[in-house]
DNA sequence: ACAACATTTGAGCAATTGTTCAATTGTAAT
DNA sequence: ATTACAATTGAACAATTGCTCAAATGTTGT
């Protein structure tokens, strides 16, 4: 339908045959959520900074904030979300908790997106 | 410095040898800040799926559109995060324009992502 | 020149995010 | 019981984000 009352566009001008070509290939919406989920947690400096340090050795919260230069209730407030997300683990120690890195691949993913930094720095 | 007027935290109560050991392993804060960016641009599910579907095939603008379920303007908008990224390039063709993937490293960074995800779904 | 239309762009807005601050919890030592 | 203090938590706030809407570009065909 077209001409001043124009409804053009909602199927505008697709190469149906490969789109629906390519969604059948595509992931489902479900995983793709996990996986922007999983990138978010990536994605702020403080929490990929704390994973990089977890990566390295056990270090608890005091330890954290003095090595990233960031308030203890600020760490703690990205631990908790790190540690619902799986990405670290914790062990208590009297008044003190150690974390750790909770997943092998977070190394990996980071040495992937490692290789495509280093392209253009 | 303590007793009411307490200057106890600043360098709490570290164990500044493992401290300074895991600093001088760690990234660069430089390297950091470009890994973070990079997630961040893998931590939408919009972006994602766009990048997923261009890992597929070359798609124009309204494909992706009609693919994804979005406003041609809101595809437009993330495709240019993304050009800037150097994640995806585009290819013109009159009025139409083709957008493709830009670095393969992408794919393998989600494929690590995914076996992080898979572990809990 | 004009109409059609794929794409881009800027402004505006609601939702989300990351921090700080203050208060609280839990453990250890006196 | 009280003090010290590592860690957690909730509220509040500024900054950022991703969308929509409207207007502007740029290209094609008439």
């Amino acid at each position: 339908m077209n001409k001043d009352n124009n409804i053009v566009c909602e199927v505008n001008f697709i190469d149906e045959k490969k789109v629906k070509a390519v969604k059948k290939r595509l992931a489902k919406d479900s995983l793709i959520t996990e996986l922007s989920g999983t990138f978010k947690n990536l994605s702020d400096f403080t929490r990929l900074k704390i994973l990089l340090a977890l990566a390295e050795d056990e270090l608890c919260v005091c330890d954290i904030a003095a090595l990233i230069g960031v308030s203890v209730s600020a760490i703690s407030h990205q631990l908790r979300l790190l540690k619902n997300a799986r990405l670290v683990k914790y062990r208590k120690d009297g008044k003190m908790v150690y974390y750790s890195l909770d997943d092998e691949h977070i190394k990996k993913i980071v040495n992937e997106a490692t290789k495509h930094c280093k392209e253009y720095m």
